[in-house]
DNA sequence: GCAGCTTATGCGCATAAGCGCATTAAGAGA
DNA sequence: TCTCTTAATGCGCTTATGCGCATAAGCTGC
């Protein structure tokens, strides 16, 4: 379960369309594309991984589908997450 | 970076490797193998990988190497493993 | 040096992941 | 119904990942 969270996070444009939903505003995948530079069914595709890891839930809207952070993802995941996307800013040096 | 980590950790064995060496001590590849099922250069490569995540570091020790995790990890990637560590106990339940 | 133990690595293979292209599907509006 | 917009998916391709096997490398003690 983590290991499919993990997996889903670790991919650049999954990561940076987080960061977009993180505004926990609802975004479709045509405004993904533009702001992530990724093409349609790249885009579509990535999101099916991040909605099937339970990051994101998706919902129509006309011909749009919005997608936006799963508001019902367990304690434990949201933990993950936060830690995730605080993680990114600061720069590490990293030891050993 | 964050990426490397997630990557790192989004595989069974190696999270699994984590959390044995979550205990703060030192373990060595023989150690491991056993415990997590793995042949030995499935190991080795494992912890190759989460050394070069950051997440662990290694010594040698007479034939043996002793690998432990990394003291000197950035805080932002230290909150991530906790996070990380924290997440698995608690069985998720999601939504939509 | 040699034997024995532990770890790293070269190699090849099988599978998974990510991608683009083209097509299909779903909906809106005329 | 026809057209336009948006999103999903089938297909094939390329690359990355994980693996086992065999071998090399590092170290100890005799």
């Amino acid at each position: 379960m983590i290991l499919s969270v993990l997996s889903a996070l670790a991919e650049p444009t999954r990561l940076a369309a987080i960061r977009l939903l993180a505004d926990g505003n609802e975004h479709c995948i045509c405004e993904l594309m533009p702001k992530l530079n990724a093409t349609q069914s790249r885009m579509s595709r990535h999101m099916q991984t991040l909605k099937q890891a339970g990051l994101v839930i998706d919902r129509r809207d006309a011909q749009w589908v919005r997608y936006r952070l799963n508001p019902h993802m367990p304690r434990n995941i949201t933990s993950v997450l936060k830690a995730v996307l605080d993680a990114e800013p600061e720069q590490e040096r990293s030891a050993a």
